[in-house]
DNA sequence: CGGATTTGACCAGCGC
DNA sequence: GCGCTGGTCAAATCCG
């Protein structure tokens, strides 16, 4: 599976509700979905990986996750502008389809890393919680939802960068069979 | 009242 | 096989 780090979102387009949607347009333009479109399997980043992110300083981080074959090439794109406008994110995004795909069948991750105080971003679709578990070797918890629409299993997953809790990681599973529910 | 959230229980995969 | 861990279920609860 690749990850793509991107940071896509300014912080601070939280506010909206209903209307101004223009604040959170600049990245519901460029389609989350658009992303979701790599495909290789699945696992590699959840379980233990104890020390991926070397270290995050500016620029790109491969995280070079232990056992796990040659995946892992994710774009980071953007790296830490606070008010990071969708902007940034364009390009380098590349998708490195896997050569092997395991157990799972086509289940595609992609991983945002956002700087970002609220923990949910409202990337345009309905999500409703199902679970919360706290992890091994993190402080913070992490946050299941499923897409609310029917017959669209797509998950995601919230949480806090372990040791950047100004961080908040999505890691979205799947690929909508559906539009947005909100209209543009 | 209806849908979303909460929260502990439950389940499956993996390592030992 | 057992226990740990991450992921999911589902009943109770919350909240509009």
């Amino acid at each position: 599976m690749d990850y793509y780090y991107v940071n896509p979102i300014n912080p601070n387009y939280g506010a909206h509700h209903d209307d101004d949607y223009s604040a959170m347009m600049s990245m519901s333009d460029f389609m989350i979905s658009d992303f979701l479109m790599a495909d290789d399997d699945a696992y590699g980043y959840g379980v233990d990986d104890h020390h991926h992110h070397n270290n995050q300083e500016s620029g790109s981080q491969s995280q070079s996750t232990n056992g796990s074959s040659e995946m892992a090439t994710f774009s980071d794109v953007t790296t830490t502008n606070n008010n990071g406008e969708a902007s940034s994110i364009n390009n380098n995004i590349k998708c490195k389809n896997g050569s092997k795909r395991s157990k799972k069948e086509v289940n595609s991750r992609v991983a945002f890393r956002t700087k970002s105080e609220l923990d949910v971003m409202d990337d345009g679709y309905r999500w409703r919680k199902y679970g919360k578990k706290a992890v091994k070797n993190t402080p913070n918890l992490r946050n299941y939802y499923k897409c609310s629409s029917e017959g669209c299993g797509v998950k995601k997953r919230v949480e806090r960068d372990r040791d950047d809790s100004s961080y908040v990681i999505t890691t979205y599973e799947g690929i909508h069979n559906h539009a947005s529910p909100f209209t543009y």
